[in-house]
Order: structure tokens, then sequence, then C-alpha cells
DNA sequence: TCATTATGTAGTAAATTTACTATTTTTAAA
DNA sequence: TTTAAAAATAGTAAATTTACTACATAATGA
């Protein structure tokens, strides 16, 4: 028993593949998810506009053995009070909604990619990360700030860490690479010129290019290891908020997985680093 | 509608009051809460060896208007409750428990600062930026990655934006401030001396002074508008992790908060800032 | 014993599911 | 293209399961 932990993010991903009363059914569903939970079969099948042997089939296509089983998952992922369907802000929003709004967004993001963690491409990394002599991490953008995020806690594992913004920096460090050292390149869309063309240039090198990227892109095709990060996001007209923050999480497991790597006689290391910032707090009244 | 966030708790507290048949009915579901919601009234009767009205009886002295009410009531108490504890990442985890801890962690801060979001202060944020003539975000360590991710931002509100995470910087300009200018501080513990003396020294201008930190923190006290973030994390001993990313997407609300401001007539402009990247991407195949 | 409360029985209405049929859509061949 | 066969989709009707109500019986306490 593996209940889905947000079944409306899964009809509304697939809401594209269904056929067209399953896709009615869906809208209904998706429109008042709490009302569905209370409805009864026939009462959501006049909803959507359907018979109700049609909604039975709907939810048996997305893994439950019936229609009461399915209003069961569905009233279980709207317990934690997260509105599974990311929504757009709009200009009618106001202050009581659009914040609402954007934490949603951006749990539903997590909880997504949660879901679809490339394990292996994880581990993998983390290998590649402890056992380089060097790390540079490379962003332009919104992906700049991620980079100078990884920057903020990779130094901590007494490997050299570097970012740099400019592509000219980063094209020519790039060129002069060699064993040891690791490219980590950040980019939402994998499509970035400039950044693709650095990946190309180390790839020429004898370096390692690890990248934190969509998959099947240009820049995922340059590298050795591709973390693949699913975020659907309208990057073309909205700005990039919940990819980066999926983006800083799996750094942040990264981190947590070389630490682990380090074993334990590790942690005194990193307690120094702590302690080098007490005398610039202001203590705690 | 106001479901009981914790039934279970309340027939238990409850249990000594009941009746023998609903005392039966009672610890049939406590022995087994999962497997209730799942049963019919048949069933659940059975295994509490009592009749089907019993059951029914049961399940309206506790505020459900029948059994399938009463098994929605259950399912949703059942799954709020259990997935809200932090977990830390310990060293006999493996590549298969700690990605998913961290990414538990992150979306229980979300989940959380989302529920105590600070409206007012927020409102009151969006519209000081809205009427700055020139913003500075602040920012050191972890936080210095946050006010540059501000900054790619809030540049396209045609308002000009500054980042430093030069000390020194921080103070000339604050020095240096005047009408119309507006610093931001992002501080996950409020405690960070240099930057508390850069406000101090703003605070001294006619400027205004916006903060996203800690309540009562002395970064909180020389603001004019404090965002407080109330984040459980102990960055005494791990990394800030979960707190920055609260912080972006509260910069996020504050981004779209500035756009409604601006009204749909701004959306153009938004577009031309899109369009610009356009030729700095390989197309999509 | 009587009144009151508690519990169970049986029947009914409602809801769900299954099995089947008509229709539409897709596929492949002419 | 056009046509025919195959596959899929969606609805009808019937069977089954489920939940509830009214009523009867049993238990309890005065």
């Amino acid at each position: 028993m593996t209940p889905e932990p947000n079944l409306l993010a899964v009809i509304q991903r697939q809401l594209s593949e269904l056929n067209k009363s399953e896709a009615k059914v869906a809208k209904a569903i998706l429109n008042a998810p709490e009302e569905a939970t209370r409805s009864s079969i026939a009462s959501l099948a006049a909803a959507a506009g359907v018979s109700e042997p049609s909604v039975n089939r709907f939810c048996k296509r997305f893994g439950a053995t019936g229609f009461p089983d399915f209003k069961l998952q569905l009233a279980t992922s709207l317990a934690s009070g997260v509105r599974y369907v990311s929504r757009a802000v709009e200009f009618s929003d106001d202050i009581n909604t659009f914040p609402t709004k954007l934490f949603d967004n951006a749990i539903n993001a997590l909880m997504t990619a949660k879901e679809e963690l490339p394990l292996k491409a994880i581990a993998r990394a983390v290998d590649q990360i402890a056992q380089a002599r060097r790390v540079y991490f490379f962003g332009l953008g919104t992906s700049a700030a991620v980079a100078r995020d990884a920057e903020h806690k990779f130094f901590r594992f007494n490997v050299p860490v570097f970012t740099h913004e400019d592509p000219l920096m980063q094209r020519m460090l790039a060129a002069s690479a060699g064993v040891g050292d690791l490219f980590f390149f950040i980019s939402h869309t994998g499509r970035t010129k400039v950044l693709v063309e650095a990946a190309e240039i180390a790839r020429q090198t004898e370096a390692s290019i690890v990248s934190l990227t969509a998959e099947g892109s240009p820049l995922a095709d340059k590298s050795h290891c591709c973390i693949n990060v699913k975020v659907e996001e309208d990057t073309e007209q909205y700005l990039p908020m919940t990819s980066r923050l999926v983006q800083l999480v799996i750094l942040d497991v990264l981190a947590a997985g070389v630490t682990l790597r380090r074993g334990e006689g590790f942690t005194p290391h990193l307690a120094r680093i702590k302690d080098s910032l007490k005398d610039t707090r202001f203590q705690t009244s």
C-alpha cells in the first residue's frame, strides 16, 4: 500500500493523456476536490457530465480499487491543507490569496521532485564531489544565485570551491581544467548557450562534468552525470521560482551525502567552521 | 465544517463515557484506524462484535452525519498528524533515506511558514518596495545568495536594485541613503553584528528599512517593517537549509505583490525582459 | 414491575460495481 | 485518399454491496 502523497498533482499531470470523459471527471475533481470527497458517484458523475461507470473507471485508472477507495485517497492527500495543483497568480488575486498560492506551488514542486528523485545520479554525483580535487559551480541568471549558495555549502568539505558568473571566466576555467577537476553546471532549461559551450569546452579536458538540469537538454548531453530535475514550470511566461527551490534542496542533499561520506570523524572540522562565526553575532539575551 | 484535528485522541478521551457497544466500536477503531477507514460498516461492526446500527450511532455521537462521513474525518485526521516531524540526518542514513528526510524537512518548513504567514507585514513591505526610488538587498553568508536572488527578481520593476556582500560597502551605502531609498536586510538569526550595524546606520537617514528575519532580534528592532520568519532550525548544529528556502519563497511573494500592484499594464514590460533572453538559448528541437 | 436506555433485526433505499451493448476512434490495407 | 476491421470508449441496465431507518427486543435501574 503506497498511497500517492498527492493525488491531485498526479491527476493534473496526466490530464492530457486522458480520454474525453475521464478528462471531464478530472476537471470536475480538480475544480472542487473537497466536495468530491463528500459526493456520491452519482453526483460526481452528474457534475462532470458523464455516466457513473465512467467515474468508476477513472478511479481505477488512478490506482484505486473503486470509487470509495479513491475518495479516501483524495481525502488523505487533501488533508495536509496544501492545494496540490499549481495555480498561477492572477491580477484578481489579493494579499489573502496569492501568498498561499505561491507557497502551495513551492510545496507542490518539492513533493513532486521528492517522488521522482534520481537517486542513482545523486549517489554518483556525491561520489564525484567527494573525490574531486577542485569543484566549480557554474550557473547564470537565477541559477547563479544557486551556484553561489552551493559554494557556501561545499567549501566546508576541504575541497577548493569556485563560482563564477562571468561566462568568459567560465570558458577559460573550463579550458584549463585537468584530472580531479569537477564542473558542476546548474541550469533549469539546460539550453543556455554560453553555459552549454563552457560544458563542451570542459568536456574536452580530463575534468568530470556533473549537471543539475533538465533531462535530454543539450547541457545534459555534455555531462558525465546529470541529475534530472523535472519541475513543470512555465519559465516562458513566469519567473523561475519553484525550479531553483528544488535545485537548492538537491544541493543540500548532495552536501549531506558528502558529509556522510566523510564520516563521523569529520564532524569536528564542521564544528570549527561553525565556531568561527560565533563572535560575529550578538548573543541571545 | 471544522473537522477535529485529531479524531483518535477525542475517541480515546471519551472512552470511559461510552456505553458498552460504543466502547467496543471505539476499541476496534483505535486498534486499527487505517483499516477502519477502508472498512464497510458491516465489517467494522463484525470486527467490534456489535450490530451495524451501533456503529452508526457511534459515528453520530462523534459529530459525523453518518458512517461514510466518519470515515472521511478519520482518514483526514490520520493523514495530517503523521509526517509533521523534522528529522535530522544521521550517520546511519544511506542514499535511500537521507534525501527523503531533507526533502521532508524542506516541505515541512514551507508548510509551517505558510500557516504563520505575516500577511500584514508582507503587504506593508510590498507597499514600500513599490514606492521605493532605490532598493538595496543586504545579506551575508547564506543570506547573501538569497539577496542575490532577490536582485534578480526585483530589477524587473523599473526600480534600481543593488546587492553587496561587502560589509564596508553596506555601511557606506547605508550612511549615504536618503528619502526613497529602501534597505532590505535578510538574516536568519537577525544577530549578525555587521549587518545590524549597517541597519543602525541606515536608520539614522531618511531611508526605510525592511527586514526578513527572526522576530524580536536586534535586526528586527532596527526595522520599520519586519517580516518574521519562524523556522525552527538548529543553525548552531547544522547548516541553514530550510530557512533560506522560506526566505526565497517570501521574496517571491513580495515580487508577485509588486507585480500585482503595478497592474496589468505592466505585463508587456515583463514580457520584453523575457524576450531579451530568447537568443541566448538553444531552441527546443 | 415499570420506565428508560441500550442493542439488535429486518427491511429499504441508496450507492457502487459488473456485464454487456452501441458508438466512436484508430489502424491498416486496398 | 477510402474502406473495413479492430480497438477503445461511453453508456445502459442489472446485480451486488452498503448504509440507514423503523421497529422490536433486551438490559438496566428505580
